[in-house]
DNA sequence: GGTTACATACCAACCGGACGGTAATCCGTG
DNA sequence: CACGGATTACCGTCCGGTTGGTATGTAACC
C-alpha cells in the first residue's frame, strides 16, 4: 500500500475499496453510506473510488456480489457437510440464516442492502442471481419443490425479521426450524 | 375541497396527502418518492403539506400508520371469517399475504415503505407495533407458539419474495403453504 | 384577536458525478 | 535493451441539480 504501488495491483485496491464500503455501511447505516465516505476510509481518493466503481449503484454491485459469493460459499459448504442428501441445499440454505451469528454489524449492512435493492431494482435482479447459484444442484435433491421451497421463505422471513426486529425468535425457536425436513415426514400436505 | 374550505377540514385534507403520497409512492419509486412530487399531486401546497407533517419522515409514519391499519383490519377480518379457532390468528397473518392481489402498485409501495424502514430504523419500530396488534389474541389459541411463528415468518418470506422477485410462487403453491396448519398436525417438532 | 390552515418564495446543504491533470506501467518497435 | 507513445491508476477540485426544510405573509375560523 505504499505510494510507489499504483499499478501494482488495481485488483487489490477494488478489494479493498469494497471491504472499507462494507465497514462504512455497518458503522453508518443507509443515509450515511456516501461516495465521500467510502472514499475517505479507503487510502485512495475519491477520483480513484470513481475510477474502479464509475456510479454509487456499481459499488453496490460490487458489494452485494462479495456478500453474494460469502453467503453461497457457506451455503455450499453447510451442504457438503451435511450428510443427509433430503432436502440437503433447502436446509442448508435455512441454515446458514439461522447458525451464523447475526451481529449488528450484519443487520446494518444488510439494511443498506435492502434499502438499496429496495431503491434501484437492478440490485434486487443482481441479488437474486446469487439465489439461483445455490439453487442448481435441487434437481438431484429428492425433496418435494414445494417444501424446499417453504424452507427458503422461512429462511428469508427469519432474515428480515432479524434485519428489523419484527419478531422475537429465541435460539430453540431457531433450532426447531432447523429440524423441519426430515426424510419421510413432508411438510406441504399435497406432497407426493 | 373549493378553495373557502380552509379550515374546514384538515383531517381530510391528512387523508388526502396520505392517499395521494401512496399513489406516488406507486408510481415513481423510492427515488422518485420526494415532497415536492407529493404536494405538486394533492390539492394544497408544499407548504402545507410541511405544516400537516412536518417532516418526511412523519409522512411516512402517516403512510405506515394508514397501511399499518388497513392491513390489521385485512388480517382481522379473515380470521373473523375462519370457524377453526386452531391456529386462527397465524393463518389469518399468512393468508392475508397469499390471498391479497399483488398489485405492481403493491409491490411498489411495499419497496418504498421497505426502504424506509431500512434507512430510518424508527419506522420499522413502527410497523412492528402494527404486527404486534395482531398478535394480541394469540394467547387464546391453542395452535404452539413455535408453529404460529414458523408461518408468520413464512408470510414475511413470502411478501420479500414478492416485493424482489426472489422466488417463482405458483398459484398452487401459495395455495398448498395455506393448508399448513391443521388441527392435530402440529409443524415443528418439539410441540407439545 | 389569536390561532389555525394554508400559500409563496426562498435557501442552504448535500451528494453524485464530471473534469483536468499527473505519474506509473505496459508494450510495441527498433 | 532503449525508448516513447499509449494506457491505466489515481488525485483533488469543482459544479449543478436535487431536496428537505424555513421564513414570511394572509385569510379564514373560534
Amino acid at each position: 500500500m505504499d505510494t510507489t504501488a499504483r499499478r501494482r495491483a488495481p485488483e487489490d485496491t477494488r478489494a479493498q475499496i469494497i471491504e472499507k464500503a462494507l465497514e462504512v455501511a455497518a458503522e453508518r447505516g443507509a443515509s450515511g453510506f456516501t461516495l465521500d465516505a467510502v472514499a475517505a476510509r479507503t487510502t485512495v481518493s475519491k477520483g480513484a473510488l470513481l475510477h474502479h466503481f464509475p456510479t454509487k449503484i456499481a459499488l453496490l454491485e460490487g458489494m452485494i456480489d462479495h456478500l453474494g459469493q460469502m453467503h453461497t460459499d457457506g451455503i455450499l459448504a453447510q451442504a457438503a457437510r451435511d450428510p443427509e442428501p433430503y432436502g440437503r441445499s433447502a436446509r442448508a440454505y435455512l441454515r446458514a440464516t439461522v447458525t451464523e451469528p447475526v451481529t449488528p454489524q450484519d443487520v446494518s449492512i444488510g439494511r443498506v442492502v435492502m434499502a438499496a435493492c429496495a431503491i434501484e431494482p437492478a440490485l434486487a435482479q443482481r441479488w437474486r442471481t446469487w439465489i439461483d447459484r445455490v439453487k442448481v444442484d435441487d434437481p438431484s435433491d429428492p425433496v418435494g419443490a414445494d417444501d424446499a421451497l417453504m424452507l427458503r421463505l422461512l429462511a428469508d422471513g427469519l432474515w428480515v425479521s432479524d434485519l428489523f426486529g419484527v419478531h422475537d425468535v429465541s435460539p430453540d425457536q431457531r433450532q426447531a426450524l432447523l429440524s423441519l425436513l426430515t426424510p419421510g415426514h413432508p411438510i406441504t400436505a399435497n406432497e407426493a
